[in-house]
DNA sequence: AGCTTAACGCAAAGTTCTTGCGTCAAGGGT
DNA sequence: ACCCTTGACGCAAGAACTTTGCGTTAAGCT
């Protein structure tokens, strides 16, 4: 994994990391991310910059870190009574918020300096954990469902990569596309 | 696009564009990546470190140029006389190729600082490119084919997706299954 | 051949990164 | 409740990297 902190998250550690996060996020706001540096960034968050070269390492480091906490989603999928009513929001609120422009760059920043892809693959679990719950809902319900590892495959990675590669042919219905994909071709048989 | 040179490529700027392009090379084969600066860069190419920023910007717009160049295909995707074959096959070698330790710190430098995705989005033309090639053999042949779209979404993204974010649910099978998938649940009906 | 100008080299100034050392406080033990 | 151990922080000096102005070179054009 990165240089994830978390050896001794007593006070003032978590005091400081806080602080560095708030930092950086507040100066990606007013200033731009180009304009960000460590010793920007720890003279905004109170502290010296060689705490952060220290515990983050380089600016790619602390910046993978930000992002990966950003896009840890806040709440689980809407319920909307039925698997394919539901993958096809949450698909689409998926590729809304990955498609945006800061978005991406939260991706990007994941997915850079990062060798064994730690943080990426943090991300993709992000995804993951919202595909299970809502596969787990509809088998409750009696549907018929997907491994989800084809939704992954066939929804979420499509998505990614044109997010990723091919920004420009993306909109609210490729999502649904997607999805109806999934339904119609790619469903087992009942 | 991102600072590709090109604006005079006459002698001097080609001979200088081609010294540092192989330093990055030499130096990321016999040191390593990470200890990649352009000091040393302009050192080993003999050329002064001011000339790599004016003409690069940083370190890692650089190494995104030398990633899509070394990313570019040497061939075209082999003709084993059936759009299946040929579809497995390069799936399987592209695979291969982006999934290995270079391959992936390719693609993550194609990616990084490239805000309108100028870099990645030559790379994903490259494998568009090969798929045309392969499917417009195969309609020559008058077989049915998918769309290049369809192929892209459904067999590319897949493995790049799991390149990037799930490293280690990697093998050649998974190429072969994809385009399996393709064919059997996705393939246009005839 | 001469002209125009993009690109390069050089060097100085500015910023960022690294590192050693002393200090502080979190977590654990007595 | 107090002390002990140790990871984390601040400070500061030195090294490395980045930026920038100016003179020079050579590519492309007429």
């Amino acid at each position: 994994m990165s240089p994830r902190p978390a050896v001794r998250p007593g006070g003032r550690s978590a005091r400081v990391q806080r602080a560095v996060h708030d930092a950086v996020r507040e100066l990606e706001a007013d200033q731009g991310r180009a304009a960000l540096t460590i010793p920007l960034i720890a003279a905004r968050a109170g502290v010296t910059p060689s705490t952060i070269y220290r515990r983050w390492g380089d600016l790619q480091d602390l910046l993978a870190d930000v992002a990966v906490e950003r896009l840890r989603p806040e709440t689980p999928p809407a319920d909307l009574g039925g698997l394919r009513q539901d993958l096809e929001a949450w698909a689409a609120g998926f590729l809304e918020e990955m498609s945006s422009p800061p978005g991406r760059a939260y991706i990007r920043d994941a997915l850079t300096g990062d060798p064994d892809a730690g943080n990426a693959g943090q991300c993709s679990a992000y995804a993951l954990q919202q595909v299970e719950v809502i596969l787990s809902r509809a088998v409750e319900r009696g549907e018929h469902v997907p491994d989800a590892d084809t939704v992954m495959d066939h929804v979420v990675a499509p998505m990614m990569y044109r997010v990723l590669f091919r920004p420009g042919l993306l909109d609210a219905q490729y999502a649904r596309d997607l999805v109806a994909t999934l339904f119609y071709r790619l469903m087992p048989l009942p």
